[in-house]
DNA sequence: CTGAAAGCGCTTACAG
DNA sequence: CTGAAAGCGCTTACAG
């Protein structure tokens, strides 16, 4: 270990002089781009190997206008905070960041407060970002527009004009009803978020899906959206309960809690007098007892994927417009017959 | 919005020319480093806030050798990756770094692989690391030393040349531990994790404290440390059950669940039957039915905090080796008499 | 108080 | 196949 900091920050200069060529030639060498001797890059290169030479990637930077950082918005929500996508995506985008020599700078942001991103791109510190959501209205992604920095979407937009990934939430909700439908279970009611998201009318669009393809009609009576609070959600609750419903699909996972909740109060037996399923995973609802039927989704995958696209826009190439992910069924104890 | 990127890119070099100056000028305006006429720098100003400049940090950095980065290392564990603990320190470390005009760099580390941590030291990327856990045997903070980078860790360590900051573990068990006992608890179980984890030792000490504070002697047959699975602590909880403890205090949060769940398969009441508490704070916990006596940290201060202290150190500033952080204990129904 | 010049460590036309 | 030179956008002794 001694060894280790001897000789420190060799440039490309220091390596030029040792082996009396010119800067431009060690350059070459290490880029691989122009022509260059093989005898000549052979000795450059076990010089690099062995005194351990690792490039300024600042200075390429300041020379070719590129910082190799890209940016990944992370949502500044106190709310939102403890949801572990966010986490998972990260780990997706860094590995793959990682492997082709870029870093992820990561920037808060929230709907009003977007200073973060925008210090980020005015400083030019990234050659460009992925947002890890999308809004109906969305301050992030038009700031981006506007200043021409490329930029990927995690999440679904209905402006075609930004590149997204996603997952397959209306496929994935349709097969998890079908199932269901399938199984006998009738009397099915839906209760979600905000149907001013993108993924709640993609959700919704899944669950209507499943009953046209089985030549069912929707009751819609039996369907509650913009739950906002765990006091709605219990009213919703009492209310199904009253319906008699048989199986209550939960949007996500957040939704699903608080349902469970609230039948445990009421002392309502799952699955024996009231079936569950959620269209979102989370490790809160495996654990529970009993194990909840859910939509699995591989979400660091969605990680990998988008900043491989971002990459691939960065270098120039065309990338699909949208791309979806797929999804797993994950039928546990909770909706057992 | 048609102004915002009309002028694309302006440069020290231009402003000078635009003003009848020199670049020396214009930096040292920037800077505010340097003697420098009054009238000249709010001309400088001037034009500096109406053609909206901003500066190339990239190149300033590459000028003074630095990156105005910062890394932060995050879990690259999976199991660990669900815990909302990283990414409120990430909030913390973010909003601060944010308002000194740096950027944070994450890179994904476990025990067995820092190589994303060495890319990013070896490419000069940052200027500093913040470490987001400590470790027995710690790689990160051991390549770190031996590269002569500047770090501070969250969490605590033995090794007193690293500077660390934490949670006052030990304070706030001792304190949870003393109150049940004025409130005639007596027969108190400890179960907790890893015993080589250094927190693990601080909650162990803060159980003992209180009970030495007092005068009174611990039992140490309740004391179960080292669990590892669910299937364990059910055979713990089997054998406290036995044992009619009135309490368990569970070393972390998600211990907690597991323990929470055994009783609820057993039909065992809290706090009915037997009461329960935690030594590290969740979400979960607080939404439990009945909600979960249990320490409460303000994990997001503690980023702020460590970048802070980070920051200082980068400006040649001399810090304290160790900063202890408050909490607060929650009393909730779990504990109920 | 101000400026010319060198330099940070790289890349890349251009010329040979 | 190789090199001298200019340049990326800043900073900072040094000289005036």
């Amino acid at each position: 270990m001694g060894t280790i900091n001897s000789e420190k920050k060799i440039t490309i200069g220091d390596i030029a002089d040792a082996l009396g060529v010119s800067k431009t030639t060690v350059s070459r060498a290490i880029s691989g781009k122009g022509r260059i001797g093989g005898e000549t890059r052979d000795k450059i290169m076990q010089y690099i190997e062995e005194h351990n030479y690792r490039p300024n990637v600042i200075a390429k930077g300041l020379a070719t206008s590129r910082t190799y950082n890209i940016g990944l918005t992370m949502p500044g929500d106190y709310d939102l905070i403890d949801l572990p996508f966010f986490q998972k995506c990260m780990m997706g985008v860094s590995e793959m960041a990682s492997s082709m020599d870029y870093d992820v700078i990561i920037s808060m942001v929230s709907a009003n407060d977007i200073s973060q991103l925008e210090r980020m791109i005015n400083n030019h510190k990234v050659d460009g970002i992925i947002l890890t959501r999308t809004l109906v209205s969305d301050p992030p992604a038009e700031f981006l527009k506007e200043h021409d920095i490329p930029f990927v979407a995690i999440g679904t937009s209905s402006d075609k004009q930004i590149t997204q990934i996603d997952n397959d939430h209306r496929g994935a909700c349709k097969e998890l009803t079908s199932i269901l439908l399938s199984r006998g279970v009738g009397k099915m009611a839906l209760i979600g978020g905000n149907r001013s998201h993108v993924v709640t009318q993609k959700r919704l669009q899944g669950y209507f899906d499943a009953f046209v393809d089985r030549g069912m009609t929707v009751d819609n009576d039996l369907i509650y959206l913009d739950i906002e609070s765990k006091i709605m959600t219990d009213k919703i609750v009492e209310e199904l309960l009253d319906k008699k419903v048989e199986c209550i699909l939960c949007m996500d996972d957040s939704i699903c809690r608080n349902v469970l909740n609230k039948l445990k109060k009421s002392q309502i037996r799952v699955p024996q007098d009231v079936k569950i399923a959620s269209f979102y995973n989370s490790s809160m609802l495996e654990n529970n007892i009993p194990a909840i039927t859910s939509l699995q989704f591989d979400v660091m995958r969605l990680g990998v994927v988008s900043c491989r696209l971002l990459l691939e826009k960065l270098e120039g190439k065309e990338v699909p417009q949208r791309t979806l992910l797929g999804y797993e069924v994950s039928m546990k104890e909770s909706t057992q017959v």
